[in-house]
DNA sequence: TTTTACGTACAGTTTATTCTGTATGAAAAT
DNA sequence: ATTTTCATACAGAATAAACTGTACGTAAAA
């Protein structure tokens, strides 16, 4: 009873780690799925994961994809082995922190954009109907595109202070 | 045709805005709510949110519980008014910045605490039993409360900035 | 060539989340 | 004191997300 099993250690350390990796806006079949391939000592087939989560081979093969998008899971080669083998990449902060920033970034400039086409058709219009409530309108406007621009700028600082 | 009504402009402000809210972790209702107060121009009951909005009064009282939670809105007086008010705080950046630093900074110091402990544990019990799975789960565990010192490192950074 | 083994598309099911309507208690109005 | 008006708790309905099993195409093995 002193010494438990190491199953039961991963277990506590992907229930604690899984939770992190959730708030990167994964899923948590994603967010188990890989904590579990990171432990793991080695590449792991589609079949290992299903039977070592306790789930269907299909779902691991979705989850997989979507951890390979975010480039948090790399597909390897192994001489003679005919199933697909995956692991997780190394580089914890690096690979999340890339992926993250990356998706803040591409959100927020692209809303950003628009609401920035929005003002100048409101601008182009202002002449004609100059009402309040379309002036409140355009302050806010310009506020919720300065939000948006200092998010971008925050995040890029961020991945340049990463580099 | 040419000058469209205000509220086909806001609508279409609305639906950029709440995407980028809805980064911060923001159902789209509770978004969408947000963006609509920060748009409008005075305080809003419960029930003309309710209108605006084509949702429940029931549903308005729940996202307007959570987005004060998160100190995004605020309860309002005025004069003779039986009815609740509520008001989008005004300072976008700062305070999505503080709920949003705030969530991750209490997580991530939570998990490393917790996975420190296992760690702790594990260290006790090394001189037992020197399996080789054991010291490579000990690598990965450290590499994980690295991980999330690095995270917290990070956000306190970004939270002093902001200063 | 035929057979076997693999990954994934897809449809249907299960599970989780969000929303609504009724009910209740508190407070203001009558 | 009684009635009305409000916010919200709660249970059930509607919607969305996640998961599974079957089926199919491809490629290796026989």
């Amino acid at each position: 009873m002193n010494t438990p099993r190491t199953e039961q250690i991963t277990d506590k350390i992907m229930q604690e780690f899984s939770k992190t990796l959730e708030m990167f806006d994964l899923t948590s079949s994603e967010a188990r799925l890989f904590a579990h391939l990171y432990i793991s000592v080695k590449p792991l087939t589609l079949d290992e994961m299903a039977e070592a989560l306790g789930k269907s081979k299909t779902s691991m093969s979705t989850n997989i994809r979507s951890l390979s998008d975010l480039n948090l899971v790399t597909r390897v080669w192994k001489k003679g082995e005919r199933k697909d083998l995956y692991q997780a990449n190394s580089q914890l902060f690096k690979a999340f922190m890339n992926a993250y920033i990356g998706k803040w970034l591409e959100a927020a400039s692209h809303q950003k954009q628009s609401l920035k086409e929005i003002n100048i058709f409101l601008e182009g219009h202002e002449a004609d109907e100059i009402s309040t409530e379309l002036t409140i309108i355009e302050e806010r406007l310009e506020d919720i595109i300065e939000f948006h621009r200092r998010i971008e700028s925050l995040f890029k600082e961020i991945k340049m202070e990463e580099k």
